[in-house]
DNA sequence: CAGCGATTCTTTACGAGTAAAACACGTGCT
DNA sequence: AGCACGTGTTTTACTCGTAAAGAATCGCTG
C-alpha cells in the first residue's frame, strides 16, 4: 500500500525521464490512482520504441527492416532448415506475415525453399550463402550498435536490468502458456 | 571482456525465457559475438510485446486501441486543450496518424474540436463529456490488469526494475534529443 | 479405398501507420 | 499592399500486418 509514488532504488541524479512526467501528471489529476504500473510498463513500451529506432540504422542500411531480419536471424541461429509454421513460431508473427516476408527474401536471393517430399504442404527454407554473408556481415554491426546505446548504463547496472527482465519475461512467457491468450 | 555471458544477479530457479534460449544459439553458432545487447534489447521488445497483448484486453472491451486511448489519456490527463500538434508530441506519433485517430473519435463523440480563433491553422481537442467518463472508466481497470500481470515480479524487484528502466530511459531520451535522431 | 476432419500454407480484403506532398494560414520584409 | 517563407494540419499513395477464407494435402476410420 505504500507503493504509488517510487521509482525506489537507482541513484538519482539523472534527468526525469518522461514516464516520470506522465505519471505526475496522472496523479495530478487522478490522486487515488495508483500508478505504479505505469512505472514499469510505460517505461519498457517507450524503451522498446526508442531502442528500436535506433536499432533499426543498422539494418537499414543493408535494406533489411527488422521483422525480415528475425526471419533470416532464425535460419542463421538455429543452422537447419525451418518450415514457414516453424518460422512463425520463432519469431512470434503471423503465418500470412512469413508467407510474404519468405515471398520477398527469396525474390532477393536471400533464401532458398525446397519442397518436402513426404508430406507436400510443408516447406523448407534455408538461408542462401548471400544470405548467409548478409546476416553474418550485419550481426556484428547491430551488436556494436546496441552496446553503444545500452552503454548509458554501466556494466553492473546492464546485468542487474537483464536479470530483472529476464525474471519477468519467463514468467509472462509462463503464464501466457496456462492462461492461453 | 567478461561480459558475454550472465543473467548476473537475480535469484535462478525460474524458467528459461526465450530470449535466452535465443541467446543460447547464437552463442552456439557465433561464439566469437559478444551476444550480451540481446539480454536486455530482446528482452525489452519481448516483454513489450507481451505485456501490450495483455495490456490490450481491457482496453478492447472497451472498443478502444492502444493509440486511441494514449490519445485521450493525454487530454486527460494535462487537463486541458491541446492542438493536433501537441498530441502528436505527446503521444510520440506522427501528426497523420493523430489526424486519422482524432477524426474517428470525433466521430464516436468522445472529443471535441474547437478551432483557434487569432490562428485559424490550429485546431483544439478537448474531451467530451462522454470522452472523459470513458478514460475515468477504463483507466482504473487497466491498472489493475497490470498490476496482476507485473505481479509475476515482487514489489522490491518491481522498485529496482523500474529504477533501471527509468535511468535507461532518460539517458536515452537525452541521447536522442542531441544526436536528433 | 472413399470420405472427413485436421494440418499447413497461401490468398484476399481490409485497417492502420508513414513519408511526402498539398493545403491553409500567419508573419515579417520591402 | 504584396509576397516569400515558415508553421500547423490534412491528404495521398503506399507498405505492412492481420483475420478470415481458401486450397492442398495428410491420415485415420469405417
Amino acid at each position: 500500500m505504500t507503493a504509488t509514488r517510487g521509482p525506489a532504488a537507482a541513484g538519482d541524479g539523472a534527468r526525469r525521464d518522461t514516464v516520470a512526467t506522465v505519471v505526475g501528471q496522472w496523479q495530478a489529476v487522478r490522486p487515488d490512482l495508483d500508478t505504479g504500473p505505469m512505472e514499469i510498463i510505460g517505461r519498457v513500451n517507450r524503451c522498446a520504441a526508442l531502442l528500436q529506432q535506433a536499432e533499426d540504422a543498422p539494418l537499414r542500411r543493408a535494406g533489411l527492416s527488422r521483422p525480415e531480419f528475425d526471419l533470416l536471424g532464425a535460419l542463421r541461429r538455429t543452422g537447419h532448415e525451418l518450415t514457414p509454421g516453424d518460422l512463425a513460431r520463432e519469431t512470434f508473427s503471423s503465418g500470412a506475415a512469413v508467407t510474404k516476408r519468405l515471398k520477398q527474401l527469396t525474390e532477393r536471393g536471400l533464401v532458398e525453399r525446397r519442397g518436402d517430399t513426404r508430406d507436400r504442404r510443408v516447406a523448407h527454407l534455408r538461408l542462401t550463402d548471400a544470405g548467409r554473408d548478409l546476416v553474418d556481415a550485419v550481426l556484428p554491426e547491430q551488436l556494436a550498435y546496441e552496446r553503444a546505446v545500452l552503454s548509458a548504463l554501466d556494466r553492473d547496472r546492464q546485468g542487474e536490468l537483464a536479470g530483472l527482465l529476464g525474471e519477468l519475461l519467463s514468467r509472462l512467457e509462463g503464464h501466457m502458456r496456462t492462461v492461453r491468450a
